[in-house]
RNA sequence: GGUCCCAUCGUCUAGUGGCCUAGGAUACUGGCCUCUCACGCCAGAGACACGGGUUCGAAUCCCGUUGGGACUACCA
């Protein structure tokens, strides 16, 4: 059986965003499914908008993603001889004609017909003129304009189309460039393309690639177009719907994994399974499984499954991935054993890597600052005596363990004859400045004695200096 | 306007004529666990867009309506 080829064909115009990735990722999963060929091309034929920067971030979030290509990136501005060939394939079999009319031209034509009640299209007076090449003329393609063209989608399933519909669409710009309908048909037809999957507002293009493909007499690939994702109010997700790039994922502290896994069951499912593997991805995807209507993004199944993802992770691995964003919030560098260990305690307190770097503040910055409402409630006068009792416990204590630690404020609360909670919060008050925080004895244990002490006697003088400022 | 696509809890989805008094996940609510917050566990609420058919039987098939989306370029 021939090796099955995909592609991923992004226009350089923009950074990659979900929607690309999504589409890549179904392409890449695919074709490793069934160790096939996975093959990134760069079209980047409209000279305009496409950009150096763009095709850089393109591949960079690609490989964010784990996405590893087989062969590219091609470019198709590398590749414009093969199309005049093909131009001259088409103009050679009567396929394609060379059109004068001006682009304002077309397009007042369009205006007039549109208000006439007529189908917008080009109007084809060009078609039989016999035109050579010329200064600001283009080359159009002979659109059948009777009988019907098929499109038999994975996806969608039989597509028909009336060919009276489509018109004869400018395959050769006149700058010389190929336009996208053409340049496609061209590339998937000489990589071998077995099968294209793109998103479905290409659905309307297929009927004209089509029928590209039988005037170059080349066989059709199969096509499986892929809904689209929508924004929360249901129309196609852009940036007014917040982050739509792949890279402004990663800088707001998701893991890749998440996001790959999110967007792959976004639109595809596998039963009732929820979180997939990339290896697992690779054994069960299939087209079959993707699902027909558009789906919406939701940002708060996406912060779940990192969540996840974040708890499921070596606390090595993720204290490397939190140091950028540690960096970012300006706060001190500390070693690797000790951040390790504080990133342990966040593990399954965190959605993103952002939020761990920020509930990493407290074990790493020199003084911790109090929340305004905590030490109003928490750091009162009659902490004072249990704050002082508890100084000189921990500074008899020898080695710290989390279990001696608990014994010594078990003992502590006994003898004052409250509960472990009227002296817990107050303390994490004084060591954390905030009223939410890992487990008392885990932070007291990785800030060490010296650090607790300080905060204690600091946390006293605190409340001391408000007794005299505030008294009441 | 025309062409095409889509339609199950708020959201992602399972479901391919009887296993459905519609399952899971997320979000939400309540409880348990507990030094706080999370995690975890348990429970609750929440959907087949509407109307016609076909059939002994329909979320599943057909038609229509409504709603949504995409395309309609010398953009991709």
């Amino acid at each position: 059986m021939e090796p099955i080829i995909t592609r991923f064909a992004p226009s350089p115009t923009g950074y990659l965003h979900i929607g690309g990735a999504r589409t890549a990722l179904f392409n890449w999963l695919f074709a490793r499914h069934h160790r096939g060929v996975f093959i990134l091309r760069i079209e980047d034929t409209d000279l305009e908008r496409s950009t150096e920067e763009s095709i850089k971030a393109i591949l960079d979030a690609m490989e964010w993603l784990g996405m590893d290509w087989d062969q590219g990136p091609y470019y198709q501005t590398a590749r414009l001889e093969l199309y005049r060939e093909y131009v001259q394939r088409l103009l050679g079999s009567g396929h394609a004609y060379w059109c004068e009319c001006s682009p304002e031209e077309v397009e007042r034509r369009r205006q007039e017909a549109l208000k006439a009640g007529r189908k917008p299209k080009y109007d084809g007076r060009c078609r039989d003129k016999g035109l050579g090449p010329g200064p600001g003329r283009v080359v159009r393609f002979r659109c059948p304009q009777a009988g019907t063209t098929v499109l038999n989608d994975l996806i969608k399933g039989p597509i028909e189309f009336d060919n009276a519909e489509l018109d004869d669409l400018v395959l050769l710009r006149s700058d010389g460039m190929p336009t996208y309908n053409f340049a496609v048909v061209v590339d998937d037809v000489s990589m071998g393309i077995t099968h294209v999957i793109r998103g479905d507002d290409h659905v309307n293009n297929t009927p004209r690639q089509i029928l590209l493909y039988h005037a170059l007499g080349a066989p059709l690939p199969r096509f499986a177009h892929v809904p689209m994702i929508l924004g929360q109010d249901r129309t196609r997700l852009s940036k007014r719907h917040g982050a739509t790039s792949v890279m402004a994922y990663k800088d707001m502290g998701f893991l890749p994994e998440a996001l790959v896994n999110y967007l792959v069951r976004l639109g595809w499912s596998y039963g009732d399974q929820e979180i997939f593997s990339r290896d697992e991805l690779i054994e069960k995807f299939d087209l079959s499984r993707v699902g027909s209507s558009a789906a919406v993004f939701d940002m708060e199944k996406l912060l779940w499954l990192n969540a996840h993802y974040i708890r499921e992770k070596p606390a090595a691995e993720l204290r490397d991935l939190v140091k950028p964003f540690v960096r970012a919030l300006n706060l001190p560098e500390k070693d690797d054993v000790f951040l390790e260990r504080a990133v342990a305690t966040l593990q399954p307190r965190s959605r993103t890597l952002k939020e761990m770097a920020e509930a990493l503040r407290f074990y790493v910055a020199d003084e911790v600052a109090y929340d305004e409402q905590a030490a109003r409630k928490f750091l009162t006068p009659e902490m004072l005596r249990p704050f002082q009792m508890l100084i000189q416990r921990l500074e008899t204590l020898d080695g710290f363990s989390e279990e001696a630690l608990e014994k010594i404020f078990r003992d502590l609360a006994e003898e004052l004859g409250v509960k472990l909670g009227k002296i817990a919060q107050p303390v994490r008050v004084a060591l954390t400045g905030v009223t939410a925080s890992p487990g008392l004895f885990e932070i007291i244990d990785i800030l060490g004695k010296k650090v607790v002490i300080h905060r204690l006697h600091k946390a006293c003088a605190f409340i001391q200096k408000r007794m005299t400022s505030d008294p009441k």
